[in-house]
DNA sequence: CCGAGTTAGTTGCTTGACGCAACCCAGTGT
DNA sequence: ACACTGGGTTGCGTCAAGCAACTAACTCGG
């Protein structure tokens, strides 16, 4: 994604969009509430150039998205941490989860499936538990590996070995 | 090869953003919802180059989220319908708009409000009728003008005028 | 019959965001 | 002393997005 205005655009999606809509920002999000907090962590596991990661960090944090806060000093060392409204993004990405299972499905089964911390319920597409029937929020869930990952990482494997 | 796609991501969030992901993709989407379907009328409506917006429409054919089909013969004319994929888009549309109007409010009030069709309820965040209850989808609801369009309008009107 | 308008694009040129790799710097382990 | 780690910045090339002009098929008004 390029530029990050959508000009003569009076909707609140196009809105949300200029701050989350360029490439990475979502997944950067989705990482940092799946407990990935620094910096390395985040350019491994996404394969992010260094510079853009950077610069996305910057911007969410300018968006109030994320907080940066040093975890140790000497040497300087920080973590990102969502923020409530970096928080209150957490429907948006279940709905494009649920939305990618149903119609894109991997054939071993979804890779990452969310669940209700509480009772342990699984989540549907609008975020409520389908055991409970509570609508949740971000802290509420907490993502386990689902089915479909062991497939991925038996490929990643098979990729590896050659 | 590495066009569109976040290598080495084993997620479903990862895979809905390689097919919707890019700009515009999404406003499109929204657009053929809210019953602009040709492609002037979407042009025009999103202020989009006629190049890119011809690109997208034809990726979002490829995955499956729009048809193109000919409303007359003669001159052969086009429009774009959304498939059950993309009707299954919105609630993450919901989603995001509901996030833009709570954490990023426009002054005047929230530019379109989504109301349930058959009693009128407002929809929620996560695409449920705030006065029946009901879990709605994409058919169940439609867009109505909100407060904060007038102040948009006469913000253009202002601008048109000098 | 001629020219203007409508709809649905395609082509060509330019700019700028992204990916990649290399580099920097402070502190730390060996 | 030297390499390693965490957290970036710099420089360069490529490819996608923006802009404007052009095509093409058909319709309508004079």
């Amino acid at each position: 994604m390029l530029r990050n205005d959508y000009p003569g655009q009076v909707c609140s999606i196009a809105r949300s969009l200029e701050v989350v809509g360029e490439r990475w920002s979502l997944l950067i999000v989705r990482d940092v509430m799946n407990g990935r907090r620094r910096f390395d962590e985040l350019q491994k596991g996404l394969g992010v150039a260094r510079n853009v990661l950077s610069s996305r960090l910057a911007r969410l944090i300018e968006e109030d998205i994320l907080e940066r806060r040093a975890y140790q000093e000497s040497p300087q060392r920080f973590e990102y941490l969502l923020t409530e409204k970096g928080l209150g993004l957490w429907p948006a990405l279940v709905a494009l989860l649920a939305w990618g299972d149903r119609y894109s499905p991997d054939p071993n089964g979804p890779p990452m499936l969310i669940v209700h911390k509480e009772c342990g319920g699984a989540v549907s597409d609008r975020g409520i538990c389908e055991e409970c029937g509570k609508v949740l929020h971000a802290r509420d869930a907490r993502p386990v590996p689902g089915p479909g990952l062991k497939g991925a990482i038996d490929n990643a494997e098979a990729l590896a070995a050659r």
